[in-house]
DNA sequence: GCATTTTAATTAACATGTTAATTTTAGTCC
DNA sequence: GGACTAAAATTAACATGTTAATTAAAATGC
């Protein structure tokens, strides 16, 4: 075959997965690359992504315990304690204990937070619509699909209950 | 055409977009779940994920400049001041000032950082090993190729000069 | 040659990530 | 029904993300 093909280097695991063929940093620059664009909006606003993200959680499921809160928009308890904190002492959203439960904290999203979701919705749209057409309906929904069957084959190590 | 083809709903970015089909919380969910498997790895030699990579970096690029460091890592300048300055206490790193442009610092990574990354290297080849039995090869190129892809057609609002 | 502008790092201030420990309330077992 | 265990939040401590402002040094323009 070849005949100076160079010897492979030593598999330790570090040389093999260079950081440009890492997945989870190619899945890092993927997301802020996308992020960038919506980071102006969210500035104007003065809303965080976490933050927005819970409000949309809220606004799409309705009133809910902070732990399943927390894991629809993807943050950790103690941040999202941290946030609940912020977002009603600028009242975007309300929380009560839950009277069954009192374990539990029942988050509430505000006429208020509703009303920033709302404001940035065309905004949020437009920068959207600008993806789509930079990469193509087709890409994102092929990632997207993607991302979803490895999300389905790959199970988590701990199980935290949500699916 | 079609005669009662569902209107589109109301175009307002947000329904639309609801969070499991959006592109930065899919990206960041995957992305969690992989770390899941290499964190425990990583507490074990009481490295945060984010040093780990600036680690590697300085290991597969030799000596750099902080801002390029910066870039390859994915971490943001100011966090990259603090962490050079907790890596360098612990005696993993080194840094001077260039003497040709004295604004610029530059890293260097020592041998007992080093050897943290030569210590840590088998378990990381297994960890990725089993990702690749429970994934498949094929599916982790798919994935890592979709997201080249990806990235080269976004092209980044503000290039940070580092291609 | 000097003022202006640009660049690399840093600092500051606040928000979130991450882990461990703690508190409070529910469930369980005997 | 009381001790034990499990679950939901919270707190604490430290690390990093994010933006803006600042400092020091280099490039630029005239």
């Amino acid at each position: 075959m070849a005949e100076t093909s160079p010897p492979p280097p030593l598999r330790d695991g570090l040389e093999l997965h260079a950081p440009h063929r890492s997945l989870p940093i190619a899945l890092l620059r993927a997301r802020e690359r996308v992020m960038e664009r919506f980071r102006p909006l969210l500035n104007a606003h003065d809303v965080t992504e976490q933050q927005w993200r819970v409000m949309r959680v809220l606004r799409e499921s309705g009133p809910l315990d902070a732990k399943t809160l927390a894991e629809r928009a993807c943050v950790l308890a103690p941040s999202l304690t941290r946030m609940l904190r912020s977002l009603e002492t600028r009242g975007l959203i309300s929380t009560q204990r839950d009277a069954e439960d009192r374990r539990r904290t029942r988050v509430v999203l505000n006429p208020r937070g509703e009303a920033i979701l709302h404001a940035a919705a065309p905004q949020s749209a437009k920068i959207y619509a600008q993806l789509e057409a930079e990469l193509g309906a087709e890409r994102i929904e092929r990632l997207l699909d993607e991302l979803d069957a490895f999300m389905q084959v790959l199970e988590p190590r701990d199980p935290p209950s949500g699916a």
